[in-house]
DNA sequence: TTGTATGCGTTATCAG
DNA sequence: CTGATAACGCATACAA
């Protein structure tokens, strides 16, 4: 394989010239200048990027951490991240976790490992000291909302709009709500269940601990969600589905069981996806593409700062 | 940041012992080796992998390349790879190129680059010639037939797998069939338009350029191919679905249109995804996670090889 | 504007 | 079983 020195042999000038040339230094001669990129062109060259790091100590790639790559929230913030990152002459590494605690480490490691830059988290499931061990290898961002201003993050105030949500049934009639959510134990979702516990005291409702329907993500979770509604002889009337994806299938499954929506059971979804638009649900609308871009330059910027961004309601049929 | 040399200081110890110990060689005394593993305990010392690439020229890294992370056909696909990449002790690289050929290159160069050790494309956009560009940097393994023998991949014989669908419709009366697929262009869409057009000259029946509808890969996708049916005067009776996806987005489509299954349109998927179970559509089963495993061992293997995997049919209740 | 020399952190070679 | 040293490919301080 090609190297910096036997273009420098070639092109008749020392490495150092040959490296200005790469890294677009400004003080080079025309000639020399051309030389180089001709023996470039010639040898098609490409710099060893292992040494180019070793030497500078970093490698322009980003690390990102998100449990599933099939799911639209996801893809969506993806999007967002990526599409700054090219604006910056950066490159992403992808890291998919299926929520293990394992592999989110992984790509910790690899920030320690100097292989990456940054590793922004969309979302993690390993506890926050697990997190904090790695802050003096590079920068980490996160999606959720911080405590103590130690690193930088975008979020939305889960427990604000959810309340809203609750807030907005209420007044609608609705006493009987309860909510389907990915997982129960994620930051997020623990911002969502004190929500829903402040909201019950709030009203002095009963609180039933089988109007929570977890494990709720894609289409097909709707299923569950449904049998368990009909059997239950005291179902909710209205249902938070923190994911449109669910809340279509939701609507699929009524469709089938001749559960008539809203009358018998009211919906709101979050992410106002377009499947969402298709069904007519009503939803929040949360600018994962913003947020992206938004976290990407948190993880390549030396400051730390905490970005709030707020979900839009969106007013359709199933309330 | 503490390095080998600090180690070996540490320990008492040359960094040659160090180097053994931290990649497990024979033959060490206990004594040097427990010195060496408490220093790195102690430190919390951790290998710079630029250093070890670049002096050993490969970084236990695989690429991936794909076109959509939201998709649960290419979720499946990374599943399989990411498993075995486990069990190999490789970490897998994701490049999501939502079909752009210029981030497909951006993931070669990162073989050139030395980044990376192979390159697994799950999908392509890019042509032919640029892929063989990158043929001396490292292995690429791909998802299609390949004609010459030139490089490594396992695929689904999508002519054969189409045409044993048309010939079943066919059978079962059907004489307009029109298919759904995601984009025109790909390999597999070719192969599967070979057939398409073989199968109709065969049977001697009209081409109807509007019986193809392409950009199908989600749920909502299936609205502009039930629009398009409705407004035709001449509907295709039956529909092959390349997305399991978009054949449940039709199911649903049609409960609103009041359009009848299969009375009124016919329809068969493709994925064997949970959602076509959960709605009841014929299918054909894509192992995808043993196409994912199969792929990645080539990726790490020296030798080039080419497997099939076959689809099997799971007759359900569209057609 | 250009070149020489040094070092980034590691593994491989070779001698002991 | 162990250690000194060269080399991987590159960027940069320094000198010219």
């Amino acid at each position: 394989m090609v190297n910096i020195k036997d273009i420098a042999k070639l092109a008749g000038v020392s490495v150092t010239t040959v490296s200005r040339v790469l890294n677009n230094y400004p003080y080079i001669s025309d000639e020399k200048k051309a030389a180089v990129l001709k023996a470039v062109q010639m040898t098609d060259y490409q710099q060893n990027m292992n040494a180019v790091s070793l030497r500078t100590g970093h490698t322009s790639l980003i690390g990102v951490v998100l449990p599933f790559s099939h799911h639209p929230y996801f893809g969506l913030l993806l999007n967002g991240i990526a599409n700054e990152a090219i604006k910056h002459n950066h490159k992403l590494l992808l890291f998919q976790t299926n929520y293990e605690v394992e592999k989110e480490i992984e790509a910790l490691r690899m920030l320690k490992e100097k292989r990456i830059d940054a590793l922004i988290f969309c979302s993690r499931t390993c506890d926050w000291p697990i997190i904090q061990e790695y802050f003096p290898y590079g920068k980490i961002v996160l999606c959720e909302k911080i405590r103590d201003g130690s690193v930088s993050s975008t979020f939305v105030d889960h427990y604000k709009t959810f309340m809203g949500a609750l807030d907005y049934l209420y007044d609608k009639g609705h006493r009987k709500i309860g909510y389907c959510i990915g997982r129960r134990s994620g930051t997020n979702s623990l911002d969502r269940e004190a929500a829903y516990k402040d909201f019950i005291t709030k009203h002095n409702l009963p609180f039933h601990s089988d109007y929570i329907y977890d494990h709720c993500l894609t289409f097909e979770d709707s299923i569950k969600v449904i049998n368990k509604v009909k059997e239950s002889n005291n179902p909710p009337s209205a249902l938070l589905v923190t994911s449109d994806q669910t809340a279509a299938g939701i609507v699929t499954c009524c469709q089938k069981e001749t559960i008539s929506i809203p009358e018998d059971l009211a919906l709101i979804g979050f992410d106002n996806q377009p499947i969402a638009k298709m069904m007519n649900i009503t939803t929040f609308d949360i600018p994962y593409k913003e947020i992206g871009k938004k976290v990407f330059l948190q993880a390549i910027k030396d400051e730390i700062s905490q970005e709030e961004i707020t979900a839009t309601f969106i007013e359709r049929n199933t309330v």
